[in-house]
RNA sequence: GGGCGUAUAGCUCAGUUGGCUAGAGCGCCACAUUGACAUUGUGGAGGUCACAGGUUCGAGUCCUGUUACGCCCA
């Protein structure tokens, strides 16, 4: 048995277990019989452009933690890692990088510029695979995937052409999200809007053949006048009922447009009139095809104006406006401008304001994908934790949205679709065969990214080949994820599981809050205000990061993180590090055969909180409470081991004396017993430290295996509960704390030994005083204890009174009787304004009649108490004169 | 505009089905210094539970409204 460090320094030793874990295969379910009921998480899997944040830490801690605490209990645990080739971010960064060189995509030529994006893929990929070793995971590393894998691309070909064959995929001319930087489509999700400064430009359309007469139409963009096909006004308006069907003339222009009736105008709003146009947005072209109007292109995919625009073709978008409205202006025809803050949406990755824009793109008709999906919440096949976020689930899967997969840049999973020369599109696994009449060319776009993280729960298993890991772990257990992906990611993984598997993809959803700076602002890059947790772990240790993060993860709050949080938890596991030390050091000569009786009242009460603690932290895992579990661990380890147990066994342990052999023998295997059990439950949170600790003294561990990593959960002896225990140390802590409290009231240090005198209530407590007296002794230094029922109070004492106990401790020449009576004084006014309060309720009838007979009861037996105290304090007040 | 969340000690947060003289960690004050640990120990101070109504014998907890902040959707 080595002698540990008196700090816990995690450096050295988190890299060696974790290579030691994986080298021996403890990460894999394997470790476990193959009959074992499995327990599976996927990671969501992170960017391979990116870097571990806070937000990573906290989730994949959490998903390691239930990794952990499942295998110990048995379970086939896999948590399975990798990455997602995140198209759009992605090809960002490589082209940002060859730019530096000089060169673009275009000027590589696709193939070309795609082995760049996996040349940098393999440089730089492994990145944040890295950093979750470092965090400690417990993946199987050997199941590691990526998106972009040959099985997982695939498995998206497959996906795609079923969805095809169904007729859930379908190819069309519609309106979608267009970046005009990165030239590409974006779904729904990936066009975020904000409200930002903008106006509001009223524009006066002259009637056509009424010169003088005006329409008035309000809009945001009045560059896209020059794609109106319409004015729409409402049919019950009677101030333009006249108009419909005449017709207006757009400005500069003169284009003609008809005036159309249409319930899309909203009376209320503006003048009443709204411009219509189709292919510019989304609403309007809703009402174009109501109306089979044509549909104009004001903007070209770089977001220039074109042909349409007449005298604007070519000019950018906002230099479009900026110069329109000034013409508008001159000619008279701005009836006015309002400033406004209107929500502009922007694309998600690149930041540019994004464009409604028609085009041929491809779409997956989401209502029947998506009436499953919500049922299966409904129904509580998946649970969404906190449940609140059911709600938030319910309302975007229920929208039933057409989803746009397409996306026009080259990253990422080509679309199985292949034109022929002829004109004719088939969408196929394989590439048709050229023949004399035709040649085919495959679709140039690739999918949204989305679409092949949808099937990360069984892309990753195998699917669509029948694997032996697809039908031993799928479906999955437990998700757990941030919010901001519920609809990107939970849902179509919902969705795509039932689809192609015919089952849920887990049963529970754990949604965590989000990691928040000191100030509760989102931690990013541009605020610089993130706390980078590699940075973190190589200042306070693996254990210490994941120990604090868990200790501050309450079902789904968001937290505020400041780095000082760290710091309790690397106290934490120092503490836990030197109890550990001191048990080592006090076990060396234990033997380890010899039975033990745990007959001391501190060792039955030991083990009846060691075991409360074990069903308390076994029940909070169970239920995904994880600050609890790590807070009923830190409590029972800290102040129940540490504080008390720990310090009562001193006395014993030094004791090498033939009569105190038995009781330090037992104080040994108590130590041993609760060190193992707290080590067992500490370890799926803080895994490090207690691995390296239990090496030193598995040899102690009747039947201890290698490595406490695959070693068994504790389980609750119920036998070991013991409430007279629980009651007898329960007065020793109460009698202990009060003379402390005494001493440092008197100013008496440790080392001057006191006399005490306790007076009890009854028989029954004299006995228990008895008991608890001589281990009083050497915790708060008493040079002699008198006690029992009628015991005389010393002249000039200090008095604490407490449940069924007078404590006293003689003063003569330590202290100032004025002093005291003011403190006793005080007690006593506190006393009876808690006695009358307590008087108040129960002579209320209501309640008396109406509380619970045992709420009832306890009043009384605290009212009764309260009084015997107040007696008790008043006579001794009298004596102090 | 709709939805959700949060408001409890100086700070960060717990507080299950209403029964509480409202807890913890950090910070603060005082004391302790060589035998596990100063990344420590001991004692202590500190709260009108955002505000206003209501339900109830009883409200931090349930209901209604108000205010402030945050998030999501349109």
């Amino acid at each position: 048995m080595t002698e540990l460090s008196p700090r816990y320094s995690p450096a050295d030793i988190e890299a060696r277990w974790f290579s030691e874990w994986e080298s021996q295969g403890s990460f894999r379910p394997e470790v476990r019989p193959d009959d074992a009921k499995s327990h599976v998480i996927m990671i969501p899997p992170p960017n391979v452009t990116g870097a571990l944040h806070m937000g990573h830490a906290l989730n994949n801690t959490l998903q390691d933690v239930l990794t952990r605490f499942r295998r110990m209990q048995g379970f086939a645990a896999l948590y399975v890692p990798g990455t997602d080739h995140a198209g759009i971010a992605t090809q960002n960064v490589v082209e940002k990088a060859i730019a530096k060189e000089g060169q673009s995509r275009d000027s590589l030529g696709r193939e070309a510029f795609i082995e760049r994006v996996w040349s940098w893929k393999e440089q730089y990929g492994d990145r944040i695979i890295l950093q979750l070793k470092r965090l400690g995971c417990s993946c199987d590393w050997s199941r590691e995937r990526f998106t972009m894998d040959e099985g997982l691309s695939k498995a998206v070909t497959e996906a795609f052409v079923r969805l095809h064959q169904k007729g859930l995929i379908y190819q069309g001319e519609r309106l979608i999200n267009w970046c005009s930087r990165c030239l590409t489509a974006l779904s729904d999700e990936e066009a975020e809007a904000t409200p930002e400064q903008g106006g509001m430009w009223h524009l006066r359309y002259r009637i056509e053949g009424e010169p003088g007469r005006f329409l008035v139409v309000a809009t945001t963009r009045p560059e896209t006048l020059f794609g109106d096909t319409a004015v729409a006004v409402h049919p019950d308006d009677t101030r333009y009922r006249d108009l419909i069907g005449k017709r207006v003339l757009l400005p500069v222009i003169d284009r003609a447009i008809p005036v159309i009736a249409d319930t899309h105008a909203d009376p209320e709003k503006g003048s009443g009139a709204v411009k219509i146009t189709p292919a510019h947005d989304f609403n309007d072209f809703a009402v174009g095809e109501r109306h089979a109007l044509p549909r104009v292109k004001a903007m070209d995919e770089k977001g220039k104006m074109t042909d349409a625009a007449g005298p604007y073709a070519g000019l950018d978008r906002f230099a479009a406006r900026k110069k329109l409205v000034i013409q508008l202006d001159e000619l008279g025809l701005l009836e006015k401008f309002e400033q406004k803050e209107i929500p502009l949406p922007r694309c998600y990755r690149c930041t540019t304001v994004v464009e409604p824009r028609l085009s041929k793109q491809w779409f997956v008709k989401m209502r029947p994908l998506l009436e499953p999906a919500a049922a299966a919440v409904k129904d509580g096949s998946v649970k969404i934790v906190p449940e609140r976020y059911t709600r938030t689930y319910l309302d975007w899967v229920e929208q039933y949205r057409d989803w746009c997969i397409s996306r026009q840049i080259w990253w990422g999973h080509r679309i199985p679709a292949y034109v022929s020369s002829t004109g004719r599109t088939v969408v196929s696994a394989t590439k048709p065969a050229d023949t004399a009449q035709e040649s085919w060319t495959q679709d140039p776009d690739v999918l949204d990214t989305w679409f092949s993280s949808q099937l990360w729960p069984f892309s990753t298993l195998g699917w669509p080949d029948k694997t032996p890991d697809l039908a031993r772990f799928y479906p999955t257990d437990v998700l757990v994820t941030a919010r901001d992906i519920i609809y990107f990611w939970v849902a179509r993984m919902v969705m795509c599981g039932i689809e192609f598997m015919g089952k849920v993809p887990f049963h529970t959803v754990y949604i965590t809050g989000t990691v928040l700076d000191e100030q509760g602002r989102r931690m990013s890059k541009s605020l610089g205000n993130g706390i980078d947790p590699i940075d973190m772990i190589e200042r306070y240790g693996c254990d210490a990061v994941r120990w604090s993060l868990v200790m501050l993860a309450s079902e789904g709050q968001d937290i505020k993180l400041a780095e000082s949080r760290f710091e309790g938890g690397r106290n934490f596991v120092n503490k836990l590090w030197n109890a550990a030390r001191f048990t080592l050091m006090n076990v060396e000569d234990w033997d380890g055969t010899r039975p033990v009786s745990f007959k001391a009242a501190e060792d039955r009460w030991l083990r009846s909180k060691l075991h409360a603690t074990v069903g308390d932290v076994t029940a909070a895992l169970e239920k995904l409470a994880f600050g609890d579990a790590a807070k009923a661990a830190y409590e029972f380890t800290w102040n129940t081991f540490c504080d008390w147990y720990l310090e009562l066994a001193k006395s014993r342990l030094q004791d090498k004396s033939d009569s105190g052999r038995a009781s330090r023998r037992d104080a040994q295997a108590l130590l041993v017993e609760t060190l193992d059990t707290i080590l067992r439950l500490i370890h799926p949170i803080a895994p490090f430290v207690t691995e390296e600790i239990r090496t030193h003294f598995a040899s102690r561990v009747p039947g201890a295996t290698k490595y406490l990593i695959t070693e068994t959960w504790p389980k609750v002896d119920a036998a070991a509960r013991d409430l007279a225990a629980e009651r007898e140390i329960g007065l020793l802590i109460e009698v202990v704390s009060a003379i402390r409290s005494i001493r440092d009231d008197l100013k008496v240090p440790f080392r001057t030994a006191l006399h005490a005198t306790f007076r009890a209530g009854d028989a029954d407590m004299a006995t228990l005083l008895v008991s608890v007296q001589d281990r009083a002794k050497a915790l708060v230094n008493l040079a002699s204890v008198t006690s029992g029922v009628g015991v005389a109070k010393p002249s000039a004492a200090v008095t604490k009174v407490a449940a069924g106990v007078e404590i006293f401790v003689p003063t003569e020449g330590l202290v100032d009787l004025d002093a005291e009576k003011v403190r006793l004084s005080k007690q006593v006014e506190e006393l009876k304004v808690y006695i009358a309060q307590k008087q108040a309720k129960l002579s209320n009838e209501g309640f008396v009649a109406r509380a619970k007979p045992e709420v009832v009861a306890r009043e009384r037996e605290q009212l009764v108490d309260a009084e015997t105290r107040l007696s008790r304090l008043e006579l001794n007040l009298a004596d102090l004169g």
